[in-house]
DNA sequence: TAATTTCAAGAAAACGATTTCTCAAGGCCG
DNA sequence: CGGCCTTGAGAAATCGTTTTCTTGAAATTA
């Protein structure tokens, strides 16, 4: 029969002998249409497979139920894993979710956040709290939502759901230090554009500095979140002198690598060589020794934004800034410094 | 000076002093208009920070440029690398991408593939064969072109780029056969409607039958993709007798797990029992020893599903049905079987 | 130079819904 | 029993673009 590509609303309507308007009001769940007329234009609805137009709808009532995410990149699982709580929480309340990735590139993600306003997206996720101020006038400006993750530090129109990278990395530092390490190394993420690998590094070298420990002194290599990365970081951190005997890594990416590099070079860890990761990533438990690590709120992180997203504006106040606890996991990469 | 939200088309006509017409047509790039015209409406259009309004381009052109992709889940990194290639080359077009995670139900994935057509989705990518008849029909209705990944079976309106998930079994099996292996085992993922968990475990078993090996000698666990069900599943392996000497795990997830079982249960890998995985993770490497496995091209099934989906209607039938190679990779985790 | 094309740009229709107005009918109250 | 309120449903305006249709002017041709 309907061999037309798609059924409109007001075939619809015809079918089921009323105004489009009623059709419309019975698909939008208005209660003030009677049973009789409201069945038969659900039987009409379902036997033409209508469909409505998302961009018409969108168009006319200003509600795109449309959400963008921008996020760096999803071969980290860390992103990976909050997109996916992001989605599945959107989804529920029949939220569409547009993804993008800005490869760590600060002006492509302006260019991404143009597209995304462009689209009618309602609101934004964006990682970290290092943007380019256009991106975030521009949201401003068009009245678009946005959350910051994987920081703590709201601005006056965007909120932010995370944790402080800064206490973070002081959390690393105190805990080698609490075992007894006098000389450390760092392995950092790249830092460049990137609040959170500078706020781990700065938390970590600061509470070294509190210690007493110059930063100078600190060996800190820097690269891409990958294994290979960590491996030859680790190579370049204990040919430096006098070797660090405990390493700081600014994801347990680079923690396996450095892990696969001791291995490889006859570096007992954690006997000569303590090593501590971040994230928390289930490949955490595969190295051998498994590795000690803090443990971020990936999921958490996902859903609690996605709840601020579909929150009112008024609910929304309440929520803005939500700091997430960072916990130790302690594994077996960590031990004791040896005495002086 | 514009305090209001938002510029419109009209307003940027007017500063520009021309109709919307040709405002519309400078900004779609369209060469009929005069040099002088063009500038004065690009820098009208600069000034008020005009962003056009995409569902009313939409609702009037009938090409929202937008495109749904409904995975399994993103906590998988063979999905997320897929997405990350896709989501990549899609924008590169001006294309953004809707993402939907199923969790492997094909019954919310029609509830999905719903929402996607509604909101004007222009291309699907589904992962694997197995849908529901329903879901391949609306899109069809709807002429909405879809692609399956993860497989290399298309049918006459969805595309397909991936591998043959049977002949990667076979490949497994016959790998470990020409080791010298003749008491096997495997351990699944979870093959309730999915064709792909199904197809590897088809393809292995079928191999071994043809070896001589029946099928119902070779003990097969199944499980969730996640390290401890690997972990568990290769506990209950070797616990059946005759124990098998090697073990083919549909993930290297699971064979990650299988490995650390291994070492915790006193076993050697490869000497005592030999595992190989599939998909080449980058985890693949961390295991002591590493893994031996089947690399999946999950990057490039992205890449060429966008490929599909950004080509002409013409072109995509040249495209449609794209096979690509699985290759081994031989690791540590696999060495010769015991002589009989 | 007149007739015919070509070109640039405006006027107005159209896309497919939602929403605002409007109105008729029925129920309720005094 | 008449006026007022409530309720259900239709008519028509509207959202912000793109596209089609027109038109006047300029360029080309005979």
């Amino acid at each position: 029969m309907d061999n037309e590509e798609g059924a409109k609303l007001i075939d619809v309507a015809k079918l089921a002998e009323c105004s489009p308007a009623t059709v419309s009001r019975v698909l939008n769940g208005n209660p003030t249409v009677n049973r009789g007329v409201r069945e038969r234009v659900i039987r009409a609805a379902a036997e033409l497979r209508y469909v409505p137009n998302g961009s018409a709808r969108a168009l006319r009532s200003t509600r795109t139920r449309l959400v963008g995410a921008i996020i760096p990149t999803l071969d980290h699982a860390i992103y990976a894993t909050m997109v996916d709580a992001l989605q599945a929480r959107l989804a529920e309340k029949g939220v569409s979710l547009i993804l993008n990735t800005s490869t760590y590139d600060i002006d492509l993600e302006y260019e991404q956040a143009k597209l995304l306003v462009e689209r009618g997206a309602e609101a934004v996720l964006l990682v970290g709290a290092e943007h380019r101020p256009q991106t975030l006038a521009m949201l401003e400006q068009k009245r678009v939502a946005y959350v910051f993750t994987y920081t703590s530090t709201a601005t006056d129109a965007g909120a932010a759901v995370g944790f402080d990278n800064e206490k973070a990395g002081r959390a690393a530092a105190r805990y080698l230090l609490d075992l007894g390490h006098t000389r450390l190394g760092m392995i950092a993420g790249i830092t460049q554009d990137n609040d959170r690998a500078k706020g781990r590094r700065d938390g970590f070298l600061r509470e070294l500095a509190k210690a007493g420990i110059d930063a100078a002194s600190v060996p800190v290599a820097e690269g891409a979140y990958k294994i290979e990365n960590g491996r030859s970081s680790m190579k370049m951190l204990m040919a430096s002198s006098p070797r660090p005997t405990a390493v700081f890594c600014g994801s347990d990416i680079l923690a396996a690598g450095a892990i696969k590099y001791c291995v490889e070079a006859g570096l007992a860890v954690p006997k000569d060589i303590s090593i501590i990761g971040f994230d928390n990533l289930e490949i955490a438990v595969l190295t051998a020794p498994e590795l000690t690590t803090l443990e971020v709120p990936a999921r958490d992180m996902g859903r609690l934004a996605a709840d601020y997203i579909l929150a009112s504006p008024l609910q929304r106040r309440h929520l803005r800034e939500r700091e997430l606890p960072i916990s130790l996991v302690v594994r077996g990469s960590t031990g004791p410094g040896r005495a002086n």
